[in-house]
DNA sequence: GATCGACTCTAGAACGTTCTAGGGCGGGTC
DNA sequence: GACCCGCCCTAGAACGTTCTAGAGTCGATC
């Protein structure tokens, strides 16, 4: 029953509409090459026979795919936010999205040969944990975007948040409310712990707080957030700056269950703007990525490699944003 | 420089091996037809000049696509899981997933007909808000399953989970604990508030509670259960279960707002287990989807409609799972 | 020693589309 | 009236693969 009929293809539009199949080929991509009459009588059929274009055959054909491949994580809710970004951006230049994802037991070298598979003009990677090397290779056989994570090679594009900047901003932000002595939790072994690590202590030098700098190792989960402010018990800083929004929860309550109320004894700021940061519940300040524009810029560098021009800058490093929420304020002290 | 050389096809392979095309391909598919030199000798070619198989024009040419649409929304987190147990499903049985995402841009029609373009064979909808007419329509020209939702239409496949049953797990839990006055918080007009709500009915009087029987209209949002929460005030019960997990952390942050202790005051049961419900700091008893079975029924019973079965069951329902954590307790008198 | 079957391999058509080359045809210019 | 140009249209090749039909070789069976 379901699926007996065969799809109809450009040659029964053809055969209906009473010319030929290049000619509906040409009426569908909206070509130069047809009279407004006849037209007109071919998309009538076309709608009759509810025709769908076969992208496969239309894509083997002309070469170019107009195809971009993601790769991203299942895990992360902000890749959730920077697709919507992604299909927004391709859309906007008449280019389709083809995703990948990376699942607890599907790793990112499986979803990529997916997508070479599909033969994309290019691939975007989030936040790739591929080695360098590998990356490399890779940006040898098609145009290569990675977000949010810098890569020392020059075949990849790079296009990420200024994460330094990031820390500046939380830092400041809390010097402004009065805060000197500051903590910051780094996020251990993953990618960009390092570079937010090195922002918190410019910031804290520039601000002339080198005698409070105070770096305790963190990770990514929240578990390691909580890990975290039991080291901090003995001596608790007055704020504490944290790698994510996840191990700043975990942080909070860690701190909260010891009876400190924050942000009145202890200020939090986070860093992701993750979903759950809005909750009122944990209500976090934290710094947010500009996910509109770092979606748009990551689309257009494709497209400008696969439309073969010399790229000049390899790398775009977005600014992000501080957003206040409940968990800064001023010091007991100075209030 | 990037993409300047073509791919290697097969012919590039068979040129190189000094055999013919059909014989690469053969050995490609690992299909019966060559011996075990030769078959040893193409390998070594391919790997040699990195060959990719270009899946647009061996899915043109076989007919059979192997290619399992899956439409999913990225505000839910829970959609993230389900891909993950599709991916398993679809991988064991050899097929292909191919993702089309539902944005706050881009809507389902949108998503569903880029998957028809690329012909695949089959469409999973991950909760559907498409009217029926229009499903039942998509399901004439391929087979499609629906996935957390009821579809009062045979001609499309459902795999769901038993949500009447998810609220009797609830309510008897909190009866069991002690509890005799538990308000339901529903989901407004979303999809499956009806079905949680009756469950919460049936349940109550069959534990002879009808008498305390009592329905707040919620939502899908935090800020609907913090309305539901505001709502509950005057008369507030020992215990509430809510439609989903995120609406009952609005009403749980109200709740302690109102210097009310849970569980010992009230208890508070969600639903969807979504991964921010396992979080120490909200740390919320729910009831859990059981989310490998539902992905792989729903595969299995895609894949039997393309090869043509006739599938006896169209609904396939799924028993969920309490998960007991810190917001539920026994009521303070039966301490 | 002819016939058969199993095995390995190949030539060429096919899938649905786009692209290249060119064929009518009407009307303008010399 | 010969020429050229622009417009609308078509035939047929091409994309990279799989599939069908069959060709060649070898060894065993009659």
């Amino acid at each position: 029953m379901t699926g007996g009929e065969r799809r109809p293809t450009l040659a029964d539009v053809a055969a209906q509409a009473g010319v030929s199949v290049a000619l509906v080929s040409i009426v569908m991509r909206d070509a130069p090459g047809a009279s407004a009459a006849t037209r007109e009588r071919v998309l009538e059929v076309a709608r009759r026979l509810d025709y769908q274009p076969d992208s496969r055959a239309r894509l083997l054909r002309s070469g170019q795919s107009r195809l971009l491949g993601v790769v991203f994580g299942v895990q992360h809710p902000f890749h959730d936010d920077l697709l919507t970004g992604l299909y927004d951006a391709a859309e906007k230049i008449g280019y389709e999205l083809t995703l990948s994802a990376v699942t607890p037991r599907r790793d990112e070298r499986t979803a990529i040969s997916g997508l070479l598979q599909d033969r994309c003009a290019a691939l975007v990677l989030l936040g790739p944990q591929l080695p360098t090397a590998e990356l490399a290779t890779l940006a040898g056989r098609l145009p290569v975007v990675a977000m949010m994570r810098t890569v020392r090679q020059r075949q990849v594009d790079v296009v990420r948040t200024d994460d330094g900047r990031g820390l500046h901003l939380a830092v400041d932000h809390l010097v402004a409310l009065g805060h000197r002595d500051i903590a910051h939790v780094d996020g251990g072994r993953w990618l960009s712990s390092a570079e937010r690590r090195q922002g918190y202590r410019d910031a804290m030098r520039r601000n002339g707080l080198q005698a409070y700098e105070r770096v305790v190792t963190g990770g990514f989960g929240e578990e390691d957030g909580a890990r975290a402010a039991r080291e901090l018990r003995e001596h608790p800083p007055t704020a504490v700056t944290v790698f994510n929004d996840l191990s700043a929860t975990g942080l909070l309550d860690v701190l909260r269950r010891d009876g400190l109320s924050v942000p009145a004894d202890i200020s939090v700021v986070g860093y992701d703007d993750s979903s759950f940061s809005r909750l009122a519940h944990i209500d976090l300040t934290t710094v947010a990525q500009d996910i509109d524009t770092m979606a748009t810029l990551a689309v257009a560098r494709a497209v400008e490699r696969i439309d073969g021009a010399q790229v000049a800058h390899r790398e775009v490093v977005i600014p992000p944003r501080l957003v206040v929420r409940g968990t800064t304020g001023p010091p007991r002290g100075a209030a």
